[in-house]
DNA sequence: CGTTAAATTGAGATCTTTCAACTACGGTGG
DNA sequence: CCACCGTAGTTGAAAGATCTCAATTTAACG
């Protein structure tokens, strides 16, 4: 969708009942596990929907029953602090879930808004109580999702919060790159990086500026394409090397 | 064990079977659901260890079938960048969990070490896997730990990444505060402060003299009292606010 | 009382933010 | 069709924050 200016959906569109049976990226969705009975419409009322990019979804703190699985499109998961400062904890793409501690808690714990125009599926809490019930396979799944959200809580943590900006840009750029192989399909502005990385928008716009002019990168179409990705590898591990050891043999 | 001298253990001592059923967190840990017949010995061979503080338990990326549940003491999860520089990506408290990645993964996903002479619990990660079969109530303490962890990390990217070191440091100083109410029982060092908040050691010891200086804590006995919580509230908050408007209403 | 690790401090070099001005671009409405 | 806006991005300059390196001081321990 976000690559797709003639597709592009200016408001909230309901596209129906989901299919999850046919849905084309159900092997890499929550329910990759289930047979096919369990997923039929009557006992999974699941709405799928177009939402415009910048499209808030929920807000932390706030009571719900609705988790989101995004189908295309791009979620940010954020937090923001007393002073009004946003901190972006967390990036979602397709096949990942926001909102799944609703499970063991009862309240979102971030804000959600869509980054891209996404096509999003909204999934009721009770109905993956009751269909855990039944199939207690979806236990791994569930178990799955967290860890890899746990996982990508850690990326924020040191990849994108350790070093100098300089650093985080560049692994920022090379994680993008990794999920997008070599250009980087998704449109984030400078803000948003800074979001992410914990810098200003001026920083971000000074260093991607910077890297353009190292030839590291170019942008077209509002699209960032990485141009020398070894150079990026030696930027993001920088500052000199520590000589603290490391108790932990070989 | 690391508040009593006295106590101080400097090896690593086999302190016994575990007897889950009697164990006095019991109520706090994983196991807090099942019942006592599920936590005998011949199915539970869960060991007890006292470590001294800096012990390393694990390396990340290593493979392993032990999983760690902290009884006293403070463990610190890790990570190391390919500069060598470390980041603390999470605080193990008492009853809290450690390699819980094992279920689903196959390796660990962190650097674990203790920070203080810790009494720890090895849990085969097969007892899990088997109790789970048995008692599916098991899953819903899985669950909530991986969501507790999540939290945890949430915290470290928000509080202890965002903002001006003087704010993250008085973010680190709250929390712990919180933890062991106004003083801080946990020794840490300035270099394990500068891992956490991204910092160096030197700038984590000067902004700690600073707020020494400026009453807002004392230290005696190498533990931190927080003198004035309203001022490190202030300091937390620091930089102007930001007139960014939010699009959840109200 | 010496030894060692941790903590502190100073000073200069660097990095990052802030504030403000300016540019580029895509609508919108006349 | 074009002038006008508003948003996002860029850039400069100065202030401020943090890092680095090096020198001291402090504290703990045998």
């Amino acid at each position: 969708m976000a690559t797709d200016p003639k597709n592009k959906c200016t408001e909230i569109i309901w596209k129906g009942r989901a299919s999850c049976i046919t849905c084309e990226i159900r092997k890499q969705v929550l329910f990759s596990d289930l047979p096919d009975e369990a997923l039929r419409p009557i006992v999974t009322p699941i709405d799928t929907y177009c939402y415009p990019e910048k499209t808030p979804l929920y807000p932390a703190e706030a009571e719900g029953q609705l988790i989101y699985t995004v189908r295309k499109g791009l979620l940010k998961l954020y937090q923001i602090l007393p002073n009004g400062k946003q901190r972006i904890v967390r990036l979602l793409k397709p096949g990942d879930v926001a909102g799944l501690e609703l499970i063991v808690s009862s309240h979102y714990h971030h804000f959600a808004m869509t980054m891209h125009d996404s096509e999003i599926c909204q999934i009721p809490v009770k109905v993956l109580t009751r269909l855990q019930a039944d199939y207690p396979i979806l236990y791994r799944q569930l178990l799955a999702r967290w860890q890899s959200s746990l996982d990508e809580a850690d990326r924020f943590i040191t990849l994108f919060s350790t070093g100098s900006a300089h650093a985080r840009m560049a692994r920022l750029l090379l994680q993008m790159g990794i999920r997008e192989n070599a250009s980087w399909g998704a449109r984030i502005t400078r803000e948003e990086m800074g979001d992410i990385l914990g810098t200003s928008t001026e920083t971000a716009s000074r260093i991607i500026a910077d890297f353009k002019r190292q030839q590291l990168l170019y942008e077209k179409n509002n699209t960032i394409h990485i141009l020398d990705k070894n150079q990026l590898q030696q930027i993001e591990q920088d500052e000199k090397k520590s000589l603290r050891g490391t108790p932990f043999p070989r």
